[in-house]
DNA sequence: TGGAACATGTAAGGGGTTACATGATTCA
DNA sequence: TGAATCATGTAACCCCTTACATGTTCCA
């Protein structure tokens, strides 16, 4: 019950439409949830329904056209409540590791190239983020809001260097087993 | 579609029957996946069907009674095509990230405390993953499949550790906001 | 005026979560 | 023998992913 929420957040720090959330979402929301542009069409029609949004006085009525949302009262309320839940941390998710323990019992194959490739998107990835922040938070933040959106912000940063030292730790002990020869990249 | 794949992996390193997978998938494969006993039974039956597995000869019919299953030459191959499949990176999906995010808008509450609340619990799972390390490869691994478990635990040591770094960061920062007395805890 | 890009929307299929159900085993 | 536990299984619901569809706006 992530996404509902994650798109109220969205909508109080900004009214918008669903080409645009999911332009946000691709962005600065992305660093730790994804959405594509159907659910979150879906999600929008949910939460109006549900009377937490409403479209902006003045959205047009017919299909192609751009609607704006704005959050309601009660969509505040629920956001709020959903703060202040007790949630426990969820194991993460990742196939790649997975897929190295399955390397371990079936053979490497190419494994180590794509474990390669993986490192080198986890630096772009990396690069982008560090050049977020350096356009956005060139000073210390003053307000609360953007306090935190930084420290969202340095989570995803640190979450990607986490990445590349694991892979990098890996490619280096794989890449000598796999050619013995010494580590190579 | 990595569910049936960890199940696969998990099966060519020992035969086991359903309880038996979900009792391993809480401890060393849970590192990067988690799976309850549903799901797993659900997979069972699919693999099965599909033949790519197939229960030990001597398997009891009935509701209620163990059933082994092993991999298949069917099974092992698809396995080795998933491992050498290329495939992009996830964005990482995590609510509390997202709860924070939204605390800046609608203001923190008791979200500080549940922040502190989530590092102790990433330090205990972090200790945990620790003693896995202690007791289990004491010494250089030998063989690749000991020296990719081990990697595979390093990545969930990273994670936790990751985690708690940031988690410090975050609850340092905003305690001195909430309380203007300087950090607590 | 016609094609490209944009904006919204529908539909199908699969995985994950939760609640519940049934047979077997164990043991007081 | 009856309750607790174990092992397997069924069902419903929701979210996510992918492919496709329809209307609008822009502009050469």
């Amino acid at each position: 019950m992530s996404l509902p929420h994650a798109i109220l957040t969205a909508l109080l720090e900004k009214p918008s439409s669903g080409s645009e959330l999911t332009r946000r979402f691709d962005r600065s929301i992305g660093y730790f949830w994804s959405a594509t542009h159907q659910q979150i069409y879906r999600e929008l029609g949910k939460l109006e329904r549900a009377e937490l949004i409403r479209t902006l006085p003045g959205g047009a009525p017919t299909r192609g056209q751009k609607k704006e949302y704005e959050v309601l009262a009660a969509g505040r309320e629920e956001l709020v409540r959903w703060v202040d839940r007790r949630e426990d941390p969820k194991v993460a998710r990742d196939p790649l590791p997975l897929r190295l323990r399955a390397a371990g019992v079936v053979g490497l194959g190419d494994l180590v190239d794509e474990l390669r490739r993986h490192r080198d998107l986890h630096r772009d990835r990396l690069e982008e983020y560090r050049e977020f922040e350096r356009r956005d938070y060139p000073a210390e933040p003053a307000t609360r809001q953007e306090r935190v959106q930084w420290l969202v912000l340095r989570g995803g940063i640190d979450m990607e260097a986490g990445w590349i030292s694991w892979l990098t730790r890996a490619v280096d002990e794989l890449s000598e087993e796999a050619s013995g020869r010494g580590p190579r990249s």
